[in-house]
DNA sequence: CTGGATCGTTGGTGATACCAACGATATACC
DNA sequence: GGTATATCGTTGGTATCACCAACGATCCAG
Protein backbone atom coordinates (compact mmCIF):
# COMPACT_ATOMS: atom_id res chain seq x y z
CA UNK A 1 0.00 0.00 0.00
CA UNK A 2 1.60 3.33 0.98
CA UNK A 3 5.57 3.86 0.29
CA UNK A 4 6.11 6.91 2.03
CA UNK A 5 10.15 7.31 2.30
CA UNK A 6 9.63 10.30 4.82
CA UNK A 7 8.22 7.74 7.56
CA UNK A 8 9.23 4.45 6.30
CA UNK A 9 11.60 3.53 9.07
CA UNK A 10 9.81 5.90 11.78
CA UNK A 11 8.77 3.33 14.47
CA UNK A 12 5.41 5.09 15.28
CA UNK A 13 4.76 4.66 11.82
CA UNK A 14 5.77 0.78 11.68
CA UNK A 15 4.00 0.51 14.27
CA UNK A 16 0.68 2.04 13.45
CA UNK A 17 0.84 -0.03 10.30
CA UNK A 18 1.84 -3.25 11.92
CA UNK A 19 -1.32 -2.61 14.72
CA UNK A 20 -3.56 -1.50 11.54
CA UNK A 21 -2.91 -4.46 9.78
CA UNK A 22 -3.51 -6.61 13.27
CA UNK A 23 -6.48 -5.34 14.30
CA UNK A 24 -8.31 -5.32 10.96
CA UNK A 25 -7.93 -8.86 10.81
CA UNK A 26 -9.03 -9.03 14.17
CA UNK A 27 -12.07 -7.10 13.56
CA UNK A 28 -12.77 -9.38 10.74
CA UNK A 29 -12.73 -12.40 12.47
CA UNK A 30 -14.58 -11.05 15.79
CA UNK A 31 -17.03 -9.73 13.87
CA UNK A 32 -17.52 -13.40 12.11
CA UNK A 33 -18.59 -14.17 16.02
CA UNK A 34 -20.92 -11.56 16.30
CA UNK A 35 -17.94 -9.57 18.66
CA UNK A 36 -15.89 -6.47 19.19
CA UNK A 37 -12.94 -5.95 20.79
CA UNK A 38 -14.51 -4.19 23.80
CA UNK A 39 -17.03 -7.49 24.01
CA UNK A 40 -13.70 -9.77 24.19
CA UNK A 41 -12.42 -7.37 26.89
CA UNK A 42 -14.90 -7.93 29.17
CA UNK A 43 -15.53 -11.57 29.15
CA UNK A 44 -11.88 -11.97 29.85
CA UNK A 45 -11.87 -9.42 32.96
CA UNK A 46 -14.60 -11.31 34.07
CA UNK A 47 -13.76 -14.62 33.32
CA UNK A 48 -9.73 -13.71 35.59
CA UNK A 49 -11.48 -11.10 38.40
CA UNK A 50 -14.53 -13.66 38.68
CA UNK A 51 -17.85 -11.05 39.70
CA UNK A 52 -17.17 -6.99 39.71
CA UNK A 53 -18.90 -4.08 39.44
CA UNK A 54 -18.69 -2.56 36.48
CA UNK A 55 -16.06 0.62 37.75
CA UNK A 56 -13.71 -2.12 38.85
CA UNK A 57 -14.20 -3.51 35.06
CA UNK A 58 -13.65 -0.06 33.56
CA UNK A 59 -10.67 0.33 35.80
CA UNK A 60 -9.17 -3.44 34.96
CA UNK A 61 -9.97 -3.25 31.05
CA UNK A 62 -9.16 0.74 30.63
CA UNK A 63 -12.30 0.45 28.97
CA UNK A 64 -14.40 3.95 29.71
CA UNK A 65 -17.26 3.67 32.39
CA UNK A 66 -19.62 4.77 29.53
CA UNK A 67 -18.87 1.98 27.22
CA UNK A 68 -18.42 -0.61 29.67
CA UNK A 69 -21.93 0.08 30.16
CA UNK A 70 -22.92 0.25 26.61
CA UNK A 71 -20.93 -3.30 26.05
CA UNK A 72 -22.41 -4.56 28.83
CA UNK A 73 -25.49 -4.07 27.62
CA UNK A 74 -24.72 -6.10 24.63
CA UNK A 75 -23.29 -9.11 26.43
CA UNK A 76 -26.06 -9.75 28.64
CA UNK A 77 -28.60 -9.33 26.21
CA UNK A 78 -26.68 -12.13 24.44
CA UNK A 79 -26.87 -13.60 28.10
CA UNK A 80 -23.11 -14.25 28.06
CA UNK A 81 -23.02 -12.05 31.40
CA UNK A 82 -25.32 -11.31 34.29
CA UNK A 83 -25.81 -7.86 36.28
CA UNK A 84 -27.07 -7.67 39.69
CA UNK A 85 -27.75 -5.40 42.21
CA UNK A 86 -24.69 -5.26 45.17
CA UNK A 87 -26.41 -5.89 48.15
CA UNK A 88 -23.57 -4.25 50.03
CA UNK A 89 -23.50 -0.94 48.30
CA UNK A 90 -26.44 0.29 46.28
CA UNK A 91 -24.52 2.65 43.87
CA UNK A 92 -23.11 -0.80 42.35
CA UNK A 93 -23.84 -4.15 40.13
CA UNK A 94 -22.07 -6.89 40.19
CA UNK A 95 -21.68 -8.64 36.56
CA UNK A 96 -21.04 -11.61 36.55
CA UNK A 97 -19.82 -14.53 33.63
CA UNK A 98 -22.49 -17.08 32.65
CA UNK A 99 -21.39 -20.31 31.34
CA UNK A 100 -22.21 -19.27 28.58
CA UNK A 101 -19.97 -16.14 28.39
CA UNK A 102 -17.08 -18.43 29.54
CA UNK A 103 -18.11 -20.88 26.41
CA UNK A 104 -18.04 -18.03 24.02
CA UNK A 105 -15.33 -16.74 25.57
CA UNK A 106 -13.12 -20.16 24.89
CA UNK A 107 -14.06 -20.03 21.75
CA UNK A 108 -12.37 -16.29 21.42
CA UNK A 109 -9.61 -17.37 22.64
CA UNK A 110 -9.43 -19.67 19.42
CA UNK A 111 -9.78 -17.25 17.17
CA UNK A 112 -7.71 -15.40 18.71
CA UNK A 113 -4.84 -17.89 18.25
CA UNK A 114 -5.62 -18.40 14.43
CA UNK A 115 -5.35 -14.38 14.23
CA UNK A 116 -1.79 -13.95 16.35
CA UNK A 117 -0.43 -17.09 13.69
CA UNK A 118 -1.68 -14.89 10.60
CA UNK A 119 -0.34 -11.77 11.87
CA UNK A 120 3.11 -12.84 13.12
CA UNK A 121 3.23 -15.09 9.79
CA UNK A 122 6.24 -13.59 8.47
CA UNK A 123 8.33 -14.04 11.40
CA UNK A 124 10.44 -16.21 12.50
CA UNK A 125 10.45 -18.05 16.11
CA UNK A 126 13.26 -15.76 17.31
CA UNK A 127 11.77 -12.57 15.89
CA UNK A 128 8.30 -12.64 17.28
CA UNK A 129 9.67 -13.85 20.92
CA UNK A 130 12.23 -10.39 20.79
CA UNK A 131 8.75 -8.63 19.64
CA UNK A 132 7.10 -9.70 22.26
CA UNK A 133 9.76 -8.90 24.95
CA UNK A 134 10.25 -5.10 22.90
CA UNK A 135 6.38 -4.64 22.81
CA UNK A 136 6.14 -5.54 26.54
CA UNK A 137 9.21 -3.74 27.43
CA UNK A 138 7.28 -0.91 25.81
CA UNK A 139 4.42 -1.08 28.46
CA UNK B 1 -3.57 0.13 33.24
CA UNK B 2 -4.94 -3.28 32.19
CA UNK B 3 -3.29 -6.45 33.65
CA UNK B 4 -4.69 -8.96 31.90
CA UNK B 5 -3.62 -11.98 32.22
CA UNK B 6 -5.29 -13.50 29.26
CA UNK B 7 -3.95 -11.13 26.79
CA UNK B 8 -0.51 -10.50 28.41
CA UNK B 9 1.34 -12.38 26.05
CA UNK B 10 -0.56 -11.89 23.12
CA UNK B 11 1.57 -9.84 20.22
CA UNK B 12 -1.46 -8.03 18.96
CA UNK B 13 -2.86 -7.19 22.59
CA UNK B 14 0.75 -5.70 23.24
CA UNK B 15 1.07 -4.29 19.89
CA UNK B 16 -2.45 -2.41 19.90
CA UNK B 17 -1.49 -1.05 23.51
CA UNK B 18 1.89 0.05 22.19
CA UNK B 19 0.44 1.59 19.24
CA UNK B 20 -2.21 3.04 21.77
CA UNK B 21 0.78 5.12 23.58
CA UNK B 22 2.11 6.17 20.87
CA UNK B 23 -0.56 7.47 19.26
CA UNK B 24 -1.84 9.87 21.87
CA UNK B 25 1.58 11.42 22.03
CA UNK B 26 1.79 11.71 18.83
CA UNK B 27 -1.72 12.80 18.67
CA UNK B 28 -1.58 15.92 21.29
CA UNK B 29 1.97 16.51 19.62
CA UNK B 30 0.36 16.60 16.25
CA UNK B 31 -3.15 18.32 18.16
CA UNK B 32 -0.67 21.14 19.43
CA UNK B 33 0.80 22.30 15.77
CA UNK B 34 -3.31 22.48 14.68
CA UNK B 35 -2.58 19.20 12.47
CA UNK B 36 -3.75 15.61 12.50
CA UNK B 37 -2.71 12.15 11.06
CA UNK B 38 -3.88 12.27 8.20
CA UNK B 39 -2.44 15.77 6.98
CA UNK B 40 0.74 14.88 8.17
CA UNK B 41 0.18 11.86 5.54
CA UNK B 42 -0.83 13.74 2.91
CA UNK B 43 1.97 16.86 3.07
CA UNK B 44 4.30 14.15 3.31
CA UNK B 45 3.39 12.28 -0.22
CA UNK B 46 3.12 15.86 -1.67
CA UNK B 47 6.81 16.57 -0.36
CA UNK B 48 7.62 12.98 -1.88
CA UNK B 49 5.90 12.78 -5.23
CA UNK B 50 5.56 16.42 -6.48
CA UNK B 51 2.33 17.23 -8.00
CA UNK B 52 0.01 14.52 -7.85
CA UNK B 53 -4.04 13.88 -8.36
CA UNK B 54 -6.21 13.41 -5.30
CA UNK B 55 -6.61 9.52 -6.66
CA UNK B 56 -2.67 9.41 -6.48
CA UNK B 57 -2.53 11.10 -3.08
CA UNK B 58 -5.21 8.21 -2.27
CA UNK B 59 -3.16 5.23 -3.53
CA UNK B 60 0.40 6.75 -2.32
CA UNK B 61 -1.13 7.18 1.24
CA UNK B 62 -3.66 4.63 1.73
CA UNK B 63 -5.86 7.15 2.96
CA UNK B 64 -9.72 6.71 1.32
CA UNK B 65 -10.53 8.99 -1.48
CA UNK B 66 -13.40 10.65 0.15
CA UNK B 67 -10.90 11.44 3.22
CA UNK B 68 -8.30 12.90 0.93
CA UNK B 69 -10.56 15.27 -0.26
CA UNK B 70 -12.04 16.45 3.41
CA UNK B 71 -8.38 16.73 4.40
CA UNK B 72 -7.29 18.56 1.34
CA UNK B 73 -9.94 20.80 2.00
CA UNK B 74 -8.44 21.62 5.35
CA UNK B 75 -4.65 21.82 3.39
CA UNK B 76 -5.62 24.33 1.04
CA UNK B 77 -7.72 26.36 3.50
CA UNK B 78 -4.60 26.62 5.50
CA UNK B 79 -2.60 27.67 2.46
CA UNK B 80 -0.74 24.39 2.76
CA UNK B 81 -1.39 22.99 -0.58
CA UNK B 82 -3.02 23.66 -3.80
CA UNK B 83 -5.26 22.50 -6.27
CA UNK B 84 -5.56 23.37 -9.32
CA UNK B 85 -7.60 21.91 -12.34
CA UNK B 86 -5.41 19.18 -14.65
CA UNK B 87 -5.34 20.38 -17.94
CA UNK B 88 -4.71 17.29 -19.14
CA UNK B 89 -7.88 15.09 -17.95
CA UNK B 90 -10.88 17.08 -16.90
CA UNK B 91 -11.59 14.33 -14.10
CA UNK B 92 -8.64 15.17 -12.08
CA UNK B 93 -7.67 18.24 -10.11
CA UNK B 94 -3.68 18.60 -9.27
CA UNK B 95 -2.62 19.11 -6.56
CA UNK B 96 0.72 21.01 -5.40
CA UNK B 97 2.15 21.33 -2.31
CA UNK B 98 3.07 25.32 -1.47
CA UNK B 99 6.21 26.49 0.29
CA UNK B 100 4.20 27.22 3.50
CA UNK B 101 3.34 23.94 3.45
CA UNK B 102 6.51 22.42 2.69
CA UNK B 103 8.14 24.55 5.76
CA UNK B 104 4.94 23.32 7.40
CA UNK B 105 6.28 19.53 7.04
CA UNK B 106 9.94 19.92 8.10
CA UNK B 107 8.55 21.56 11.22
CA UNK B 108 6.15 18.41 11.87
CA UNK B 109 9.49 16.51 11.22
CA UNK B 110 10.79 17.78 14.31
CA UNK B 111 7.77 17.08 16.31
CA UNK B 112 8.04 13.45 14.27
CA UNK B 113 11.59 13.09 15.69
CA UNK B 114 10.15 14.08 19.55
CA UNK B 115 7.47 11.46 19.15
CA UNK B 116 9.92 8.92 18.49
CA UNK B 117 11.78 9.99 21.57
CA UNK B 118 9.50 9.74 23.99
CA UNK B 119 8.00 6.44 22.60
CA UNK B 120 11.31 4.37 22.72
CA UNK B 121 12.80 6.02 25.65
CA UNK B 122 12.22 2.66 27.46
CA UNK B 123 14.29 0.65 24.81
CA UNK B 124 18.00 0.25 24.26
CA UNK B 125 19.52 1.17 20.49
CA UNK B 126 19.81 -2.39 19.46
CA UNK B 127 16.08 -3.03 21.41
CA UNK B 128 15.02 0.13 18.89
CA UNK B 129 16.64 -1.57 15.89
CA UNK B 130 15.26 -4.87 16.11
CA UNK B 131 11.84 -3.33 16.92
CA UNK B 132 12.39 -1.44 13.44
CA UNK B 133 13.46 -4.26 11.51
CA UNK B 134 10.71 -7.00 12.41
CA UNK B 135 7.92 -4.26 12.44
CA UNK B 136 8.76 -3.41 8.71
CA UNK B 137 9.11 -7.39 7.86
CA UNK B 138 5.32 -7.37 9.50
CA UNK B 139 4.72 -5.15 6.45
C1' DC C 1 -25.98 16.87 58.85
C1' DT C 2 -22.78 18.35 55.23
C1' DG C 3 -19.33 17.88 51.81
C1' DG C 4 -16.90 15.16 48.89
C1' DA C 5 -16.38 10.82 46.53
C1' DT C 6 -18.12 6.91 43.86
C1' DC C 7 -21.40 4.56 40.86
C1' DG C 8 -24.11 3.71 36.70
C1' DT C 9 -26.30 5.94 33.17
C1' DT C 10 -27.08 9.07 29.39
C1' DG C 11 -25.31 11.83 26.05
C1' DG C 12 -21.75 13.72 23.37
C1' DT C 13 -17.30 14.28 20.44
C1' DG C 14 -13.11 13.01 17.68
C1' DA C 15 -9.74 10.31 14.72
C1' DT C 16 -9.11 6.76 11.74
C1' DA C 17 -10.83 3.53 8.54
C1' DC C 18 -13.90 2.15 5.27
C1' DC C 19 -18.00 1.96 1.95
C1' DA C 20 -21.79 3.54 -1.54
C1' DA C 21 -23.51 6.40 -5.03
C1' DC C 22 -23.48 9.84 -8.51
C1' DG C 23 -22.42 13.22 -12.33
C1' DA C 24 -18.57 14.37 -15.26
C1' DT C 25 -15.01 12.80 -18.08
C1' DA C 26 -11.99 9.58 -20.69
C1' DT C 27 -11.23 5.66 -23.69
C1' DA C 28 -11.72 1.37 -26.29
C1' DC C 29 -14.43 -0.87 -29.52
C1' DC C 30 -18.03 -1.60 -32.92
C1' DG D 1 -20.89 8.46 -33.72
C1' DG D 2 -22.67 5.54 -30.10
C1' DT D 3 -22.11 2.34 -26.30
C1' DA D 4 -19.95 0.18 -22.45
C1' DT D 5 -16.64 0.44 -19.06
C1' DA D 6 -13.43 2.76 -16.14
C1' DT D 7 -11.72 6.73 -13.44
C1' DC D 8 -12.18 11.02 -10.85
C1' DG D 9 -13.76 14.02 -7.19
C1' DT D 10 -17.41 14.79 -4.30
C1' DT D 11 -21.03 13.94 -1.01
C1' DG D 12 -22.83 11.21 2.32
C1' DG D 13 -22.77 7.46 5.38
C1' DT D 14 -21.21 3.84 8.99
C1' DA D 15 -18.24 1.47 12.51
C1' DT D 16 -14.82 1.00 16.21
C1' DC D 17 -12.13 2.61 19.72
C1' DA D 18 -11.15 6.22 22.79
C1' DC D 19 -12.41 9.81 25.57
C1' DC D 20 -15.23 13.47 28.11
C1' DA D 21 -19.29 15.85 30.73
C1' DA D 22 -23.18 15.85 33.59
C1' DC D 23 -26.51 14.09 36.73
C1' DG D 24 -29.25 11.61 40.35
C1' DA D 25 -28.49 8.03 43.76
C1' DT D 26 -25.70 6.33 47.23
C1' DC D 27 -21.87 6.05 50.46
C1' DC D 28 -18.76 7.66 54.09
C1' DA D 29 -15.80 10.71 56.89
C1' DG D 30 -15.81 14.51 59.84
Amino acid sequence: MTSLQRVANRPTWLLSRANARAQALLADAFAAEGVRGYHFRLLAALDELGPASQAELARSTGVDRSDVVATLDDLVGWRLARRDPDPVDRRRNIVTITARGTTRLAGLDAVLDEVQAAVLGPLTAGERAALVRILAKLG
